[in-house]
DNA sequence: TTGTACGCGTTATCAC
DNA sequence: GTGATAACGCGTACAA
C-alpha cells in the first residue's frame, strides 16, 4: 500500500508537497502538482484517513444507533440520515440495539473508540448513560425519535402527542367513546406521548370515557397481545389506537383471527404510516411520522453541534406528524340493531376474511 | 481526553504496560494489573483506535455497500450482517448507491481510505471497477446478491435462477400458456438469471409460448410501467412474473387501476417476499429469498478472506430460495366463456377493489 | 513556493 | 515481569 513518501520520493518531492496536492492545502507550482499527480496516478495512491485523524482528531464518520433498522419507520430515518451524512462527505456507522441498553453502552463505546466525530442516538431506555459517555468523551450527540427525562443533548423527534390528539380527536367525532390505547414500553417517551396525546382528544370530548390503556412492546407479537386483552373487555371498545406500526399489524392480524371486522366491528387508527413502497393498498388512518426529515434533520443538528461545540443550552427539534384519514377508522358510529347486525354478519364476515387476503 | 500515557504517569509505570492491560497482550504482574486498571477507571480512559489501527493495520471495521437499504430485502440483509459483524467484534459501515456506478466508487473510495478490514458490495452494474480498487488496495470483497461476470471475487447470492424456475413451473402447471416477465436492469445478474430461469420452465413445458420479457428497473414505478405494457398486449398473458418485490407493488396497484383482477383475471407470481411485519395478509405467491442469511454468511465468508488473505480460487456460495405459494398465482387455469365473464365482470370487480383497499 | 522537524496515541521489537 | 525506543502515515508550525 503506497504511502504519501512513496509518492513524494517517485515525484521527487517532499511528503508536504503531495500532501498540500492532495489537500489543496498551501501553494503549489503547476508543475510541481502535475508530477505529484502523476505520481500518485501511476503508483495508485490513496490518502490512509487514519493517520490523516490521528493528527487531526476528525474522522469524518457519525454513527447512527438506533433499536432496530428493520422498522421501515427506522429504516426510512436511517437513509434520510445516510443521504445527509453522504452529501456532507461523512460515512456513517450503524448499530441496532433491540431496545437493550447494555448493547446501547456497548456500542456507543465502540463509536467513542472509534473517534466517531458524532452520534445520532435513539435511547433504548433511559440513555442517560449512553449520553454521560459521550459527553465525557466531548462528542456530540443528537438524540432521536424521543425526548429526554433532562435537557441533557438536542432532540430532534416528531409531534407524538399532537399526532395522538389529533387520532384520537378524528375517532371522538365519529361518536366513539370506548377506545383503548394499545402502547409501547412505559420508558419510551414516544409510548407516553402518545398516550397522553389520545388521552387528551377523549378529555376534551363530552361524555367519553377515558381510553383503556394497555402497555407492552413496539411489536407485531405485543400487538397481538394487546388486540386480545382489548377485545376481551367487556362492553368491548369501538375502536383501537395502535401505538406503532409494528402493534397496527399484530392488531390486523388478531382481529382477523377474532373474525372482528375493521372498520366495521372495530375502528383503528395507528401511529407510523408504512411506507407506499410496502403496502400496495393503503388502508390504515395514520399519524404519519416525517422519517427522512428526522434523519436529515438529525444530521443538520448534529453538524451544527459539531460546529457549534458543546453548550449548555440544547435545541429540540419537533416536527409534525401528518394525519393520514382512509378507511380503517371507519364512518360515524351509529347504534346499531344487534340483530340485523348478525344476520349479515355471516356473509360480509366471509367476504371481509376472503378480500383481505390481499397485501 | 485522556491517553495511555496519563493512565501510565497516574499508575506509575509505562504506557506499553497499561497496553498490555487493556488488551491481555503480554505478562502483567497482578498488583500492577489493579494499579493500572484503577487508573483507568479513575480517569475514564478509552483507548483511541485511531492510533491503535495506524500501528496494526487493522480497524474493525467493515462496509457494506448497497444499492438501497430502504428496500425490505436489503434491510434484512443488512441487518443480518449488522449482527454478525457485532458478532465478531466489529463495526459496519453503510452506503447507499442508488445503482449508480459513480457513487459505488466514490463510496469504495471513501471506505479504502478508512481502511476497513472488508467490504461487503452489491455491485451496481458490472463492480468490475469497484472490485479492482478493493483489490488494489488489498482490502478483501465478498460480491452478495449478485454474480459476477469474471471470478474476481468471494460472492454470496440466492439461486435465482433456481427460484425463477419454480416460479415458472408453477404457472406452467397450472396451464397457463402466455406469460410475461417484468423484470430487472439488463446488466444485473439477478434479473438476467431470473429471466432465464422463467423461461427455462416454459421452454420445458409442451405447447406453451416463450414468455414475453419486459426489461426495466427495480422499482415500483418501472413496475407499473411495465405491467401497463404487458397487459396491453394482445391476447393478453393469463400470467405475469415481477421479478423483485418492488415491481411486484407496481404491478399490483397498476392493475387494480385497470381493474385487473388478481388472480381471477391474471395469475401474478414474484420474487422476493416481504417481510411479514410489512404485510398483514400475505397474498403473493413468491419465491423468496433468505435474506437475513445472506447478510449472515457474506460476514462469514468475509472474514475467512480477512483472515485467509487473497487467494486466485473465490468461493460462490448459492443459498436457495423459498417458494411460498399463496393465492395471487391462482387456481389451474380453464377456458372461460368470455360472455359470462363480462357478465360478473361489474360486481366482482367492485368487491375485488372495494375490499382490496385493505393493506 | 518548497522543505524540515515534530507530534498525534498506540504497539512491535528488543533489551533489561 | 517491565520498560525504552521506534515506527505507523499524515499534517501543523515554522524555516528557508
Amino acid at each position: 500500500m503506497p504511502t504519501i513518501v512513496d509518492v513524494a520520493t517517485r515525484a521527487g518531492v517532499a511528503a508536504i508537497t503531495v500532501s498540500r496536492v492532495v489537500n489543496g492545502s498551501g501553494p503549489v507550482s503547476s508543475q510541481v502538482r502535475a508530477r505529484v499527480e502523476q505520481a500518485i496516478a501511476e503508483i495508485g495512491y490513496v490518502p490512509n484517513s487514519i493517520a490523516r485523524s490521528l493528527r487531526s482528531k476528525r474522522t469524518d464518520t457519525i454513527a447512527l444507533v438506533l433499536t432496530d433498522m428493520t422498522n421501515p419507520f427506522f429504516t426510512t430515518v436511517a437513509r434520510g440520515v445516510e443521504d445527509a451524512a453522504s452529501d456532507a462527505g461523512l460515512m456513517l456507522l450503524i448499530c441496532n440495539t433491540d431496545e437493550r441498553d447494555v448493547d446501547e453502552q456497548r456500542y456507543v463505546r465502540m463509536i467513542l473508540q472509534r473517534q466517531a466525530d458524532g452520534i445520532l442516538l435513539v435511547p433504548a431506555r433511559g440513555g442517560v448513560a449512553a449520553i454521560k459517555q459521550c459527553r465525557d468523551h466531548e462528542t456530540p450527540v443528537v438524540v432521536v425519535d424521543r425526548r429526554l427525562r433532562e435537557r441533557v443533548a438536542d432532540v430532534v423527534r416528531a409531534d407524538s402527542r399532537g399526532g395522538a390528539l389529533e387520532l384520537g380527536r378524528i375517532l371522538a367525532s365519529l361518536g366513539h367513546s370506548r377506545t383503548a390505547v394499545l402502547s409501547g414500553p412505559l420508558s419510551v417517551s414516544t409510548a407516553d406521548d402518545r398516550v397522553a396525546g389520545f388521552r387528551k382528544a377523549f378529555a376534551e370530548a363530552h361524555q367519553a370515557e377515558p381510553p383503556r390503556v394497555f402497555r407492552g412492546e413496539y411489536t407485531i407479537e405485543s400487538g397481538r397481545t394487546m388486540a386480545r386483552q382489548a377485545m376481551a373487555v367487556i362492553p368491548r371498545p369501538t375502536a383501537l389506537f395502535a401505538a406503532n406500526n409494528f402493534i397496527a399489524i399484530g392488531v390486523l392480524q388478531e382481529l382477523d383471527e377474532l373474525h372482528v371486522r375493521v372498520p366495521e366491528d372495530v375502528a383503528l387508527v395507528a401511529f407510523d404510516d408504512l411506507p407506499q413502497a410496502m403496502v400496495t393498498f393503503p388502508f390504515l388512518t395514520v399519524a404519519a411520522q416525517p422519517a427522512y426529515e428526522m434523519g436529515q434533520r438529525s444530521v443538520a443538528v448534529l453538524l451544527d453541534r459539531m460546529s457549534t461545540g458543546a453548550t449548555e443550552t440544547f435545541h429540540e427539534v419537533v416536527l409534525p406528524t401528518q394525519l393520514v384519514v382512509r378507511r380503517s377508522s371507519g364512518d360515524a358510529l351509529r347504534e346499531r340493531d344487534p340483530h340485523s347486525q348478525s344476520a349479515v354478519g355471516a356473509l360480509s364476515r366471509m367476504t371481509s376474511v376472503t378480500s383481505r387476503r390481499l397485501e
